[in-house]
DNA sequence: GCTCATACTCCCTCAGATGA
DNA sequence: TCATCTGAGGGAGTATGAGC
């Protein structure tokens, strides 16, 4: 086979469903990236940065090496739980504990030496389900067309993170992120109270992350920081507003990352947050900043969701950032 | 030997600057 | 105007070294 182009083509953010019959709807896999080189008897998983993954996941290659023609392929590896929903924590977690990995499948880009990035997504997808071999680990990303309204809206239900809207005609471009792959979110809000902020780094002003937490019972529980959301101005007003609530008095009893390096405030400021999801500790997953809540006061903001069976929170020592 | 902190890896989102 | 790049942030892991 020719010297195959690994780079993933990448799709750009959108918040808004839409109907289209010339797109279709593929569901949001929640997980790693992972483009694989399969031949017969042998197969590699590489990562979006080309990093050769497959000592990690030796049951997806083995499932890939029964493809009996050269092929590369496109998809995500995820981990499922127990309503076999995608979790990207799953499988991050799947080395130590054991998941149900699934490398779901959604695009061809070689087959047999020939390039078909050029061809259309459809005929791609169609030739894809063709080679694809029936193993429990191997998953053909099935699609509706023209119905992304009710896709998201049944991914929403389901607790899924999304959807991806793809251009049926589209061609595969290496490497880029483009718009005729959409990727439709469905996030979460959630009310925080702002028990702190992070120092700045690099070029950043006033504060890197606001540290975040919900009334539980006499007390505050942690719930994560949010480091993004913000514009200059934004950083600028929310710092002035911070500064004269101020405190020594750490307000959360339990360990949080990074103490060392936060500034502790009183509990007075509620902010409206996005994100995609509670982590098993709790905490969410990619909190966003939406805007300061000025209606609600401090000791009225509780989860939304509720805390998730595994209250461990295990945390070897800190982590980066 | 155990615990904890640090530094690195992997993945991700988002905002702002820049250049075509 | 749009695409791309950079740098801010996040959650998770592993490896290493210091201190008890």
């Amino acid at each position: 086979m020719m010297q195959p182009d690994l780079r993933p083509m990448l799709a750009t953010l959108t918040d808004k469903p839409f109907d289209d019959p010339g797109w279709l709807f593929e569901t949001k896999w929640d997980g790693f990236r992972a483009v694989a080189v399969a031949a017969p008897g042998r197969a590699s998983l590489y990562s979006r940065n080309l990093n050769d993954i497959s000592k990690k996941y030796p049951s997806i290659c083995e499932a890939l090496s029964a493809i009996e023609h050269e092929a590369v392929l496109d998809g995500e590896l995820v981990a499922l739980d127990a309503h076999g929903r995608s979790r990207f924590q799953l499988l991050q977690n799947a080395e130590r504990e054991p998941a149900r990995l699934l490398y779901c499948v959604f695009d061809l880009l070689y087959l047999d030496g020939k390039d078909l990035r050029g061809r259309p997504l459809l005929e791609r997808k169609a030739a894809l389900e063709q080679i694809l071999p029936k193993s429990p680990l191997l998953l053909y990303s099935a699609h509706v067309t023209g119905a992304g309204i009710k896709a998201f809206n049944r991914a929403k239900r389901l607790g899924e993170e999304g959807v991806m809207a793809k251009l049926a005609t589209g061609r595969y471009r290496a490497g880029e992120r483009t718009r005729e792959w959409l990727k439709v979110k469905a996030s979460q809000e959630q009310e925080v109270v702002i028990v702190g902020f992070t120092a700045p780094r690099r070029s950043r002003k006033y504060f890197g992350a606001l540290v975040l937490a919900v009334r539980e019972g006499k007390g505050w529980t942690y719930v994560g920081r949010a480091g993004t959301g913000f514009n200059a101005e934004m950083l600028r007003s929310l710092h002035a507003k911070l500064v004269p609530l101020i405190t020594e008095v750490k307000p959360i009893a339990e360990k949080v990352p990074d103490a060392a390096n936060t500034t502790w405030v009183k509990p007075k400021l509620v902010a409206e947050v996005k994100f995609t999801e509670w982590t098993s500790a709790g905490e969410m997953r990619h909190p966003v900043f939406l805007g300061l809540r000025t209606d609600k006061k401090a000791t009225d903001v509780v989860r939304e969701m509720p805390k998730p069976l595994s209250e461990a929170k295990s945390r070897p020592g800190s982590r980066r950032g």
